[in-house]
DNA sequence: AACTATTTGTTCGTATGTATG
DNA sequence: GCATACATACGAACAAATAGT
């Protein structure tokens, strides 16, 4: 009925309690961003363990986005600084594995986004301005190649999710924006003829304007209109995406 | 100005190699939820590298989830159903590391589940019901470890966030609520005095009446007081477990 | 209870690749 | 070109855990 009287001695890997000492190492800020570890050797010797079970504690960390190794003379491991990359994987990760699916995705960035632009319209400054504002031109130019066609118009939604103020917000909106691009890509064979202009001229007027209302009413149009055509590819998707169901070749 | 025009032959390391193609077998269903993977010699046997280049693999989708190892006779590699457990974590190594505060946690909360509780009004039945009315019976006994009680007071989110039937806002809030947790047990010495009822009450209620506007307000109110409350506590917070700008022994 | 087979966990020794000075 | 320092990679061996006989 209670809970275990005794903790188990050693139940873990020995890599997994090298990564576990050495992260909160570097969260006890011990390491600084940017500072190196003690070589592989080195480290081998201090916890009094083999240079594979380094590496692959090593390896944990690097997963993880704490540090990154480069080999060479003045190579080891350095402690990087943590970023939302690692959140955006995890997502798309679930999303691969269907543990997300286009709707829910959809539905969250109808809350999310037009909440982002009106905090955005709250925030606006020359710099932030002139961003968007050349971000909304490159939007119009032609010839790009596809996958930087999508980068070109989501910019806008990274530009409000910086300026929104809140990282969590931000990287909420840097996750979905990659599982939407995920979507886009497999499914529209080109996406330079679709929505030509003035889709996200609106919202940006109305941030730049400060007035979040506005923002955020546009942007939930926006989003609306967008997700609708993302439901209907949801089908295109799956179809082409998910043999999981379909393989069973045996 | 144009991409490289030749991609390097191999510049990643061979266990990521060997990682990305176990995941993509796995993503294309070629391995099944708890199927187990050849074992790793016959992998390294397969894929022609050494066993530690596949251990290190394995380690890597270890820590993404996608399998869990077990040693033994009858162990191996098994495939593992992925969880939003992954998510929670990065969202935590975030959160250790100050890339998310406090208040932003708040503001993400403050929208996200009065919205969460509007759709499980929509979504009621007799099972959930019936968890719903047990989750808030617990609440009221007293006599609970300070883990447990904290535990036991976000059942109701948790359970709110399965009913709304969004997978996406169902991870958001488990991670939201572990962040949470995390800040509540640094700084309260002893959670079990604090809203000794009626605090999920009028959530609960509005939900199981089917009025999906007030329990959008109830949350709304639940998630205000509560975050008055968390705000006070982050200087405590940060002040006790932030020493990174404050060691600087030397 | 003891033995055996299988598989991961762990270590050591060694060789190779890579970047710095 | 060369020496140095480091990560990367391999092979062989043994330890530990687990299931079956």
């Amino acid at each position: 009925m209670a809970g275990p009287r005794f903790k188990p001695i050693r139940q873990s890997r020995i890599s997994e309690e090298v990564a576990e000492q050495l992260k909160q190492s570097i969260l006890l800020g011990q390491f600084k961003t940017g500072e190196k570890l003690p070589s592989e050797r080195k480290l081998a010797e201090e916890f009094e363990v083999s240079r594979v079970a380094i590496r692959e504690a090593l390896r944990t960390l690097g997963n993880s986005g704490f540090v990154s190794t480069r080999q060479g003379s003045a190579g080891g491991a350095f402690v990087t600084e943590l970023t939302f990359e690692q959140l955006t994987n995890t997502y798309l990760d679930l999303f691969l594995a269907n543990k997300i699916s286009v709707p829910e995705l959809y539905e969250v960035r109808l809350l999310v986004e037009p909440e982002v632009a009106r905090s955005a319209a709250q925030n606006v400054s020359s710099k932030y301005a002139g961003r968007l504002r050349a971000a909304l031109d490159v939007e119009e130019l032609p010839l790009a190649t596809l996958t930087d066609d999508v980068d070109r118009k989501s910019a806008v939604h990274f530009i409000l999710a910086e300026m929104c103020g809140n990282r969590f917000f931000e990287g909420l909106v840097r996750s979905m924006m990659r599982l939407t691009k995920q979507v886009v890509e497999a499914v529209i064979p080109d996406t330079r003829h679709m929505h030509p202009s003035g889709l996200h001229g609106r919202v940006v007027e109305a941030v730049l304007a400060g007035d979040g209302e506005a923002a955020f009413a546009a942007m939930r149009r926006h989003a609306i209109e967008f997700g609708d055509l993302l439901s209907k590819m949801e089908n295109a998707f799956r179809d082409k995406n998910s043999p999981p169901d379909k393989v069973r070749q045996k």
